[in-house]
DNA sequence: TTCCGACAGTGGGGTCGCAAT
DNA sequence: ATTGCGACCCCACTATCGGAA
């Protein structure tokens, strides 16, 4: 039955990836895939091309990223589509930033997409995850610098050259990419849902961190801690250099507990060698730089080598301040 | 009974626009 | 002109609760 060559097909919410713990998993009923850094965003193409792209709150991206709009061609053959993917930042090298996407510096931009829910009149979401993935390798974008066919490797496949998943995720370490995303190859496709089907597996590094600061919490956090303000020794000048907030992590336990340790700690001004931004010092109550505790991060800001997605894991009482240097990677 | 998924609420980084200074 | 603030966008994490197992 033919369809209105304008009309674009019904939205469906994206399937969402559960964090697998921090444990890979592997095993042919298992296929990976690179974790991408950008927008979720699910892409609807009516039979004539008109795009619109989605992100996962609902929110509209068609006009933000016009140049996504049309950018398979005829590759569709005139068939509708929804196809779920990743809008990232690339930089002059062709590698994905979402530094970049966030204040708008890119350099290009591109829709990486990695599972096909429709096509033409039918709908794939009850179809294997490998399924899909074939269905979508049929696709060929005319540009891919617009629109790319992400790469996925099953657990057999990684095996024929010599790889491992671990080995893979050393792949993604070194391209500085994100991480994993490991999936049931037998899956169908959950929308909306967080479904332990996909497992996402993120590059997380650990530092250990001197306490400088911590400003009140607000809400359910009102008063305790909301954030700490952390800090490490350059290793050349010993000044301990401001390396961002840690706002997430903590037990209530833990809040309890550190409000106890710090409270004997504070001083008038700030421990830090370099200026605080503004709004991130109202408010702050200062600390002897003594406590040390750890964190996990993605990645260092590309500017001033802040931390980026911090994580809150718990006090090192066994490390010594003075020990603890900016992280270099 | 225990476990898991959905939800709400907190925090981070960022942009944008408006009102107060 | 600058600053403060709240509204957005993305994200991660914890606490809670109700229903499924």
């Amino acid at each position: 039955m033919p369809e209105p060559a304008d009309r674009v097909p019904a939205a469906i919410e994206p399937m969402l990836a559960t964090p697998d713990g921090g444990t890979l998993r592997a095993g042919p009923a298992y296929a990976y895939e690179f974790k991408w850094d950008g927008y979720r965003a699910i892409m609807r193409i009516a039979p004539d091309g008109t795009t619109v792209l989605t992100s996962r709150n609902d929110n509209d991206f068609t006009t933000r990223f016009p140049q996504l709009s049309g950018a398979l061609g005829e590759a569709l053959g005139g068939r509708a589509a929804v196809l779920d993917g990743e809008i990232v930042a690339l930089d002059e090298h062709g590698r994905p930033d979402f530094g970049l996407l966030q204040n708008r510096s890119w350099h290009a931009v591109a829709y990486f997409a990695f599972d096909v829910l429709r096509l033409g009149g039918e709908t794939f979401l009850d179809a294997p995850y490998e399924e899909r993935r074939e269905i979508l390798s049929g696709i060929e974008p005319p540009d891919r610098q617009l629109v790319a066919i992400t790469p996925w490797y099953r657990h057999g496949d990684l095996a024929e050259q010599g790889l491992t998943p671990a080995g893979l995720l050393d792949v993604a370490r070194k391209m500085m990419l994100e991480g994993l995303v490991v999936k049931a190859r037998t899956s169908r496709y959950h929308p909306g849902r967080r479904s332990p089907d996909w497992l996402k597996h993120p590059l997380v590094h650990t530092t250990e961190v001197v306490l400088g600061g911590w400003r009140p919490g607000q809400g359910r956090r009102e008063g305790t801690i909301g954030a700490l303000l952390l800090g490490a020794h350059d290793p050349e000048s010993g000044d301990l250099r401001y390396l961002g907030d840690v706002g997430t992590g903590f037990t209530d336990a833990m809040l309890q507990d550190l409000q106890a340790r710090l409270t004997p700690l504070e001083r008038r001004t700030s421990p830090f060698a370099d200026a605080v931004p503004r709004d991130r010092a109202r408010g702050a109550h200062w600390l002897e730089p003594e406590m040390v505790g750890e964190v996990v991060y993605r990645r260092l800001t590309p500017g001033d080598g802040r931390l980026r997605h911090t994580a809150w894991r718990g006090l090192r009482p066994d490390r010594k301040a003075v020990e603890i240097e900016v992280p270099s990677h």
